[in-house]
DNA sequence: TTATGAATATGATGCAGATCATAAATCGGG
DNA sequence: CCCGATTTATGATCTGCATCATATTCATAA
């Protein structure tokens, strides 16, 4: 995995306790960071503090390249979630590495076209459908990484901040849809069936 | 420019009139289209029939690779907007580009990190921000790309359709931002100032 | 010019989801 | 097993924008 490669080369990893801000919104893009373990969330956050969920990133993924790659400040915070042990790459060595590693620079483009893939399923949501296709939209995207019988773990609060809607509407949301078994419910908890 | 390259490589072009779609979503993607003239727009239409704006590719540009390069069905309808001349170049021609051309590579990747910023832009925009917000946002995007003292080439329905909002609120809004002074209109289009 | 369709405009009404308040259930750590 | 914190739950009210209806203005071709 890359950042296996990444430590064999002498690259160094920083640790963020929970809660750190690793970046936030303005601030001018200097690294791409490698999560060798640990999570983080990508959010943006309003005026009056709602948060929005634009990704979370996991070990063994990256995150940060495209503001370093566009050289425009970043429109998001990126908070921890769990302790995290972090790589951090400079701008020439990112650049060195997308050139001299035709491997790693087809999975970028690989990985950027899911995130984008991703962001326009919520974008059409966002604009046109109301709580209770966007939640099932978000479920059935999140359903699949989870075992057969086993429960998502997501907080209806994490659900409202990925769909723009806020908790209570999530909570009466996802009532009706296992209502209407459009998903199963056990213990309160989203559970993935087959 | 890329697409004199293809052309030199005798890749052939496609004629396609007003209104044509190119592709449509569920479909399984084939090619990546390159542009040589014309404009494309590419939306989603919600199932009462409203569309949104999630991209409009011009000359020079191209489209569809996301899906191709993840191999998931298309999400979005891609439209003509004005008549377009197009090179349609398969999977397997797309690859070796990628491969065998290291500066068509790196131009995709920034390419891709472009589009995920305005996403990620309006998916802030969509969950959190009210009417007034969100079109002062886009403005302030389409702005910088017409010359000082012109006017916006867009429609109150264009806005509409790229901000989830409706015409009607489109119009509305527009007229208190400018109002508010933070916009300026000109005969009913909005213009660059400074 | 005038006709005709598109774009802009404006008022009235309805409704999904936000907001506010308060409570019950569940969880994780000592 | 207990306790404080987090998460889930539920009702009441409020509100921004959608929706519907109907003009008016603006373009473009005949």
């Amino acid at each position: 995995m890359e950042i296996q490669r990444l430590t064999d080369k002498g690259f160094t990893t920083k640790t963020f306790q929970k809660d750190a801000i690793i970046y936030e919104p303005g601030m001018q893009p200097r690294y791409v960071y490698f999560i060798q373990s640990g999570e983080v969330r990508m959010v943006t956050i309003s005026d009056d503090g709602k948060e929005f969920i634009q990704g979370v990133f996991k070990a063994g993924q990256y995150f940060g390249e495209p503001a370093l790659l566009i050289d425009k400040p970043y429109l998001a915070f990126t908070i921890v979630n769990k302790v995290s042990r972090i790589i951090q790459v400079n701008r020439q060595d990112f650049f060195a590495l997308i050139e001299n590693e035709p491997d790693f620079s087809m999975s970028l483009i690989k990985t950027l076209s899911r995130r984008l893939f991703y962001k326009s399923m919520m974008l059409e949501e966002l604009a046109n459908e109301k709580a209770e296709h966007r939640l099932l939209t978000i479920i059935n995207y999140l359903l699949p990484d989870v075992a057969v019988g086993a429960p998502l773990k997501v907080t209806r609060q994490e659900l409202a901040d990925m769909t723009g809607l806020r908790v209570e509407t999530v909570i009466r949301g996802v009532k009706l849809l296992s209502k209407k078994g459009l998903i199963s419910l056990s213990g309160g908890k989203i559970i993935r069936l087959e």
